[in-house]
RNA sequence: GCGCUUGUAGCUCAAUUGGAUAGAGCACUGGUCUUCGAAACCAGGGGUUGUAGGUUCGAGUCCUACCAGGCGCGCCA
């Protein structure tokens, strides 16, 4: 039961004839104990609305009320809050229904299932995974689990960008510096090292002729900008002085930003230019940039050699995603990338030009938006296509297929600016189309992975960190501290493989859990340290404590199956036993917490609590030496519906625990 | 210039969407192991929620202005 959706549906009915149905949700979990379990502040609004004093109001719901059956009398503090106190008893029977339910712990499903489809990851193929991919990957992974834990129906896809100019880059570095025996031995070494060596020489070529002299010219620009402003008279009042001055300080900063970036693109340079065989090369492929781009070109023109290409390599860079989402134990319902669509195209904008949407502006077609002052550009001067119609003929694709009620994008707030661009158009699009009109469309919108400097998490050269690195050196150093951990005991409790498989599934939950545990609207500092700390609010506590709850069951010597099934009366007579039964039993008011708005944090909190209020109640009710067979069986029942609900909202989050750390 | 977004304890972050005395964890100070994992527990100090106004029974949360940062703004994704 969620006891939470059971109170407000009462007071729904209580609140009924006082015409405030709406004003159930005003049933709160208390903040204080002090004030009881839960609180209903309903009646401060409804007094006003009603024009009567509040606590007229909140006797007269109380009066109404029917809750006798699950919570004590309920006291009316204050201006009027209605304090509820849930009755031990009812707790005590509520842990019995949770224990004996293997799978779902006590958590109901949703009343109103929703088809939801949920847009995550969505890497490029080809090019190597980065930091920036964890969040998006992380984030949408544990939403995907937690919304079907709640019995919604969800559609995973992982739309990647397989259709762009980094097959351009391949197709021309197979063509021109290709090895069909590696190809063949080592694909996936193969086309990422003509990845990375084209870039580098299209990369090479533009600091050249593109890069460092744009550099030069927004020195000397900002330069100018700056001279001009402090040669301006300095104004008469003080507010125009301050904003001046403010000016001032900005442009400044600004010439320093562009200072540094020059001399970070001359040192790239002069690192390439110290690649004696990368310098002999880029001198035969001056123009390779425009190369890349004409092999794309005839890649989405259907050219036939580089249709075949893409199809020989897509196969290896689809391998090499995988095996990241292997170790990260991420999958998707459907992989259906930006290639999977590019004959819907044409008819995309065919329709919206049907619908009068489409205006040509500067060659260009495009959607303008009410409010907007740039248009939604959704075919370019020259004819291409851009990531604006993929994503309407995506839409279009999924509204089709699948029939969401939802759709829902993991996306960093970076393109927030395009999805409100895309939903709008959307809107407009389905005007006539109930299945698009009724549509929920949300960016899911996330903040950027800092380094511990405040930065944007790069590395020293300033390119963008290595996924799979990142998963090796958090592994690395989790191996370090749970070896250094057991040989300090006197009897170290794990062979050589234990500690391997133990040190995977705590680096991999380290960066998982700090990720999640971050409300996702902000940015977050990445810190090995942090998040590997064996205390706090960390992966590594979370299993720690899991670890120390399972490991009372051998010693126990109980058949934790019988003890579930046996029915066994849960005694709550201290504080500690009735403040972990009644959080075990808040379970799904988390789960639904994170459904509401979309964000795990509420998840991590909750099992955090969770844990600590194991940790009170072991340390102050011994369970093995109970006083009595009954109390040792009841507090035994209580230790394993924590272990379970700990296990369980972890597995939600992504994350493995382990018996013994 | 316009738009979005953030600002909470020394540090990293919460705050159930307008609820009661703003909470955790690190770090700091004290206490608790001849009993179940002390990787723990208990207690304590630490705050003008960026600033100034406003809205109301009640504001970290909503409105206005300002300060400071981040991001974005027509043919990249």
């Amino acid at each position: 039961m969620n006891l939470l959706a059971e109170l407000r549906s009462r007071f729904a009915t209580a609140l009924e004839s006082l015409d405030g149905a709406d004003l159930s949700d005003m049933v709160l979990p208390s903040q204080d104990p002090k004030f009881g379990d839960y609180q209903a502040n309903c009646a401060m609004p409804l007094g006003k609305r009603l024009g009567r004093p509040p606590r007229e109001i909140a006797t007269e719901l109380v009066e109404k009320l029917g809750v006798a059956d699950l919570c004590e009398p309920p006291e009316i503090a204050g201006p009027g809050f209605i304090n509820l106190r849930v009755k031990t008893a009812r707790i005590a029977e509520l842990v019995g229904d949770a224990l004996v339910d293997e799978h779902r712990l006590g958590v109901p499903t949703a009343t109103e299932p929703r088809n939801i489809v949920l847009d995550y990851s969505s890497p490029n193929v080809a090019k190597p995974m980065h930091v920036g991919h964890i969040r998006s990957t992380v984030i949408g992974d544990a939403l995907a689990q937690v919304l079907k834990f709640l019995g919604h129906k969800v559609i995973t896809d992982n739309h990647i960008g397989d259709w762009g100019t980094q097959f351009g880059m391949i197709v021309y570095g197979y063509k021109n510096f290709g090895d069909d025996a590696k190809l063949a031995e080592a694909p996936v070494g193969e086309l990422t090292r003509l990845y990375r060596f084209v870039n580098s020489l299209v990369d090479y070529h533009a600091l050249r002729t593109k890069k460092i002299p744009e550099a030069e010219l927004a020195i000397d620009q900002q330069q100018l900008a700056v001279e001009k402003l402090s040669s301006e008279p300095v104004p008469e009042d003080q507010k125009a002085q301050k904003k001046a001055a403010k000016k001032l300080r900005q442009a400044e900063g600004l010439l320093n930003d562009c200072r540094s970036d020059l001399v970070a693109l001359q040192q790239k340079l002069v690192d390439a230019e110290n690649d004696e065989q990368l310098i002999s090369v880029a001198k035969e492929h001056a123009d390779i940039g425009q190369k890349v781009l004409a092999e794309t070109a005839a890649l989405h023109a259907g050219d036939e050699e580089n249709v075949a290409l893409w199809k020989r390599f897509l196969p290896a860079c689809l391998a090499e995603m995988d095996a990241i989402y292997e170790r990260l134990n991420v999958s998707f319902d459907h992989t259906l990338g930006e290639s999977h669509y590019h004959d819907q195209l044409a008819e995309t904008i065919a329709s919206l030009e049907e619908q009068g949407l489409v205006k040509v502006s500067d060659g260009a077609k495009c959607v303008f938006l009410e409010g907007q002052d740039a248009p939604f550009i959704v075919q370019k001067r020259d004819g291409a296509f851009l990531y604006a119609t993929t994503d309407l003929a995506t839409i279009k694709y999924r509204v089709e297929n699948w029939q969401p009620d939802a759709l829902l994008y993991v996306v960093d707030h970076r393109q927030s600016l395009h999805f409100e661009h895309l939903f709008a158009t959307t809107k407009l699009w389905g005007e006539k189309d109930t299945r698009l009109k009724d549509l929920e469309l949300e960016h899911i919108s996330f903040g950027t992975v800092l380094g511990e400097d405040g930065k944007p998490y790069k590395t020293r050269s300033g390119t963008a960190v290595g996924l799979s690195g990142l998963l090796d050196e958090a592994i690395q150093r989790a191996l370090a501290i749970v070896s250094e951990n057991d040989d300090a005991r006197a009897e170290p409790l794990l062979s050589a493989e234990e500690r391997q498989t133990v040190a995977d599934r705590i680096g991999i939950g380290a960066i998982k859990y700090a990720d999640l545990a971050h409300n996702r609207t902000s940015d977050y500092v990445f810190s090995y340290d942090k998040m590997l700390a064996m205390t706090g609010n960390t992966a590594a506590y979370m299993q720690y404590s899991y670890a120390r709850v399972s490991s009372i069951f051998g010693k126990a010597g109980v058949d934790r199956q019988q003890l579930r099934t046996s029915n066994p009366t849960i005694d709550l007579n201290t504080p500690a036993e009735r403040s972990l039964a009644l959080a075990l039993l808040q379970f799904s008011e988390a789960l639904t917490r994170v459904a509401s708005d979309y964000r795990p944090n509420h998840l991590t909190s909750y099992l955090f609590e969770l844990a600590s209020k194991y940790s009170s109640f072991f340390s102050e009710c011994p369970v093995l030496k109970a006083e009595s067979d009954e109390l040792r069986t009841s507090r035994l029942a209580l230790c394993d519906l924590t272990a379970r609900t700990l296990s369980r909202g972890l597995e939600l989050l992504g994350i493995e625990v382990v018996e013994r750390m």
